[in-house]
DNA sequence: CTGAAAGCGCTAACAC
DNA sequence: GTGTTAGCGCTTTCAG
């Protein structure tokens, strides 16, 4: 493969020059310029950016740690920054980053202590102190979505008070029996979005002067999750709410397809609102608060950009930029039709 | 940053003796190994790729190429591969090709031109000649999931016989008015999915002496795509089958929530049957042939590595390991209940 | 504006 | 077994 010494050669000028030309760094006549450029692509060139980060310590890529790939908001989220940072000539390298395990130490001690990347996207994941030391200690700047992270910029949306207007909104149709169903604070995600939701659902009740004991289920955190919580909480008439929050679409639908199964009419005999914009809550006539991950996704590729071209911001970076939700009606919430416990 | 020759003189030993001993490859005595890993400890030293990769060509990363993120079969096998990548000690970069434009051809022209990776996995996309060229010039083993691509070892279900095997079960069942609801020819994905499981389906239904016009149904390959279509499918009763065979998991979820809503019992009046082995089947009660993307995805890591360890096989590589598909029952398919059309 | 030379951090020959 | 030397492909002083 050629090296930029031939492009320099058959353009009859030194591989400094060959270099500027192609970088556009540097003084070149703009001749010169075109005879570089035409030599290079008559012989297919393309600079090899190992060796040009050695040089640099710039590498054109960067590095994305992230908990889950295939559910539904972080695939989501990879796909735009996947696409922000191809339209910016980045590579981003993946690093799948389970809890607390070998293997999680393994990717801040082996793998970004590699420091392949000019950056490093935090997606969801809640950082020990010491692995936001490891990564500042890599003098590479840092960028998270989903939480606070001490000392770096953050997307997020609120949880608290999504999860409180979405119970608003329940009781603004004259709901007071209701049910948040959500994820369970043992196996509670980072950031714990988990409890946040619990602790925005309870604010509102409380607010609302509604009863909350027994207003809780726990579920896993997956649409099959919320199918099975469903079977068991509607099956018996005296748990059956008039409404539900759901901590996510995913487990929404769920319950909306364990409450069809049962008979219940959704939204006539119950009203399910979810957290996400999930794409299927049209035909499970679904009302979600959208949290826009692919926003979310670009607006941390360009925070992390534009770090990267000002260093200096690094210093005073603490902070969160929290995404407002939109509440997006679709047909799931009325007002309650026959109130069985309120 | 810490240096190897820092490691060296701590150790006081020289710069090679130094690589040798964290290498392991070529000869130290275990006292010097010692004292060099001690050394290395100490300073917390980890070894720069970037610098190492080019003298030995090797880079310890792979690239893939993908042409969605966020569709469950694309992030199963995404996830899959990563885990197996990591415990290799490899990275996964990731470049998501759309369908032929010019962000296609940046990718092949310089993201994969740059020569990051020792290896490239395509995972569902169809490589045109020039495509295939382009990587085999790189000196690069490339190994494909999805469908055959010349010269390459590539790991793939038969779909057509995926979608006969399905199409008989239902036959078999008794029904003989079956419906294939899939993927419009027009935007065919790559490897022609679309067309393969529809022959697939024609040839069983031929073979059974079944008619099959009118017996096709395009939609869009999503679950709200099936939800649509069943949607105004189930609506006539003129139109409405004993049996359903779709193309995809989330087409026969949305088809059964289209039925549902429509009063039509699933599996009791109406029997549906899928490929994927989604995680959701379960919960709608879905009959399906999986197609393991997690082990399709290790098996593509598998062999790309062994293609790295030894070379020699490239020339010949150009195989197509067919993984065989398994029938799952869950309870939508059944006999028919009342035949409308036969 | 351009060229020559040094060197990024590492490994691979080849001496010793 | 270990050290010395050269050089991977590039960018960047520093002269000219």
């Amino acid at each position: 493969m050629s090296a930029i010494a031939d492009v320099a050669r058959l353009a009859g000028v030194a591989k400094a020059t060959a270099s500027r030309a192609l970088s556009g760094r540097g003084y070149v006549s703009e001749e010169t310029r075109l005879k570089v450029v035409a030599a290079a692509r008559e012989i297919g060139y393309v600079a090899s950016p190992n060796a040009a980060s050695l040089v640099t310590g710039r590498t054109k890529s960067i590095g994305v740690i992230i908990p889950f790939i295939s559910r539904w908001f972080f695939s989501e989220v990879l796909e735009s920054m996947e696409e922000a940072l191809l339209a910016e000539g980045y590579d981003m390298t993946l690093y799948n980053l389970p809890a607390a395990s070998p293997e999680r130490d393994s990717v801040f001690e082996y793998f970004l202590a590699r420091k392949r990347f000019d950056g490093v996207i935090s997606v969801g994941v809640a950082l020990s102190e010491g692995e936001v030391d490891h990564l500042h200690r890599l003098g590479r700047p840092l960028v998270g979505i989903g939480g606070p992270i001490r000392g770096v910029p953050t997307i997020a949306i609120d949880d608290v008070a999504a999860a409180r207007l979405a119970t608003e909104h329940l009781l603004s149709l004259g709901h007071r029996d209701i049910l948040h169903i959500g994820g369970n604070q043992a196996d509670e995600m980072d950031f714990k979005v988990h409890s946040q939701r619990l602790t925005g659902f309870y604010a509102a009740m409380h607010d609302a002067g509604c009863r909350t004991d027994g207003a809780f289920y726990p579920c896993e955190f997956t649409m099959p999750g919320g199918y099975r919580v469903g079977l068991s909480v509607f099956a018996d008439p005296r748990t059956r709410p008039t409404a539900i929050f759901a901590a996510s679409d995913e487990i929404a639908i769920g319950l909306i397809v364990a409450a069809r199964e049962l008979g219940i009419q959704v939204p006539a005999d119950l009203s399910v609102i979810g957290i996400d914009g999930h794409p299927y809550a049209d035909m499970f006539r679904l009302t979600t608060l959208e949290q826009h991950p692919r926003r979310q996704g670009r607006l941390a590729v360009a925070t992390l950009l534009a770090e990267l071209a000002s260093p200096a911001i690094r210093e005073e970076s603490d902070h969160l930029t929290v995404l407002p939700t939109n509440l997006v009606f679709r047909s799931s919430t009325s007002g309650p039709r026959s109130p069985l416990g309120g």
